[in-house]
DNA sequence: CAGTGGTCTAGACCACGAA
DNA sequence: TCGTGGTCTAGACCACTGT
């Protein structure tokens, strides 16, 4: 008992993502190209172009302008886990990119610093084989941050690891989670469509001293990243507030 | 000094885009037909759609079959609260349906009750003005809801205030966020286009015995949501757990 | 019924990648 | 250079909404 299908690019898009998912296309395997695809479900080259499209925001497809359609290696589930906590899984390899730069307006404003604060920033990016997995940047202001590139490895979550050695006391930890779709220049670094949504974590640290040491803007591609909180009530407190 | 545009589509939904944002379109008004915009524009039909489609994933614009495309009303952006706690900010009414049902699989697995087991399911859906702005579907062992529907009406986060009068002791709350295209049938209901992002959220929330006292499935677009995790660290606990 | 958006066609031409 | 995907055209025909 079929359902019914709407339209033809659904159809093909079913038809297509049965063939991945049963691996009968293999991970990072080309398809054939868009015309051939065309006339195998005898479509016009929009039509076809359109079922694609459907596939690449699931982030089952990849397009590489001038080589052709990949199937993706399905990259493996991460999950962040907020308030600062360590991943419990295996952490993915990341490359480490260090900037010095100015505090501007929306950066200021979560650090709490006059625009113009020397900042260092972070940027990485953790990889799953030779593809990239997800983007971290993260902003420290400059005398926190040791002149070393560190070494910590893990994936977009290392809340203090790069801070200077005597790390200062952490007090409190506030994300903000968003989901939207990416820029164009988050979707080159993590070659992903720009209609795979994604979840954007900002997240600033605040030391005992009420100071902001840390703010994290994370990009996770929705297609291999989920965030989990988990908050424990002790019966004391259980009282809504106001 | 303005930016080269990549393409056309892109140059009419930013000449769209700016017409709505600064109010020359207002909100709830009807554009002109796709066929007019795309002789205005001097393009074909399939481009201008095209165009509108990203002012759609944007959520800046409401299509709707047989009458025309609207400018949105800009919803408020609300924030969602996590760990249990009550928004600050006002909140938006909300339609309640109630349901009867078995745990199903996933449901089951959440609740850790055997597949079968009564359930209860309340469908929230808060609205502002006339537009729905954010869906959640809750579900409690149905020993725990009281037959009669609550009257509660804040926006999707009534962790215990849906539950049988002697609320139990609430221990843990676990939320599992991720970033996904709606279903078409949220899409319908929340009156979104299907490629504006949404934030889903899992919510499990357990009593001090150790009992899964409610799921929640939080479903909001991510035009006019956000959520936000606020963790202290005692000085005492701030070690990383293994 | 007329007007609207939804889907699709069969091409054209441009831009990119590899040889 | 050739094959690939990226963009666009100028229609056709269908489905939905209101009168």
């Amino acid at each position: 008992m079929t359902v019914a299908v709407a339209s033809r690019r659904h159809a093909i898009a079913d038809d297509l993502r049965s063939q991945i998912t049963a691996g009968r296309i293999k991970p990072g395997e080309r398809l054939l190209s868009e015309a051939r695809l065309a006339a195998h479900y005898a479509v016009s080259t929009p039509t076809l172009r359109n079922a694609l499209a459907l596939l690449q925001a699931e982030g089952l497809v990849e397009k590489i302008h001038g080589k052709g359609n990949y199937a993706r290696q399905p990259l493996s589930r991460k999950t962040y886990f907020g308030g600062g906590h360590t991943p419990a899984s295996t952490p993915l390899p990341v490359s480490i990119r260090t900037k010095r730069l100015q505090a501007r307006g929306h950066l200021a404003t979560l650090l709490r610093v006059a625009a113009g604060s020397p900042l260092t920033e972070f940027l990485c990016l953790s990889h799953e084989g030779r593809s990239p997995h997800s983007l971290a940047r993260i902003y420290v202001p400059r005398d926190l941050a040791t002149a070393a590139t560190p070494s910590a490895s893990c994936w977009p979550q290392e809340v203090a690891s790069l801070l200077a050695e005597p790390v200062p006391q952490l007090a409190k930890v506030e994300e903000s989670i968003h989901a939207r779709l990416p820029t164009s220049s988050e979707a080159a670094t993590l070659r992903i469509s720009p209609t795979l949504a994604i979840l954007a974590i900002t997240r600033v640290a605040t030391d005992t001293n009420g100071r902001e040491i840390e703010a994290a803007l994370l990009t996770l591609p929705a297609d291999r990243a989920e965030a989990t909180f988990t908050t424990k009530h002790t019966t004391a407190e259980r009282r809504p507030e106001g």
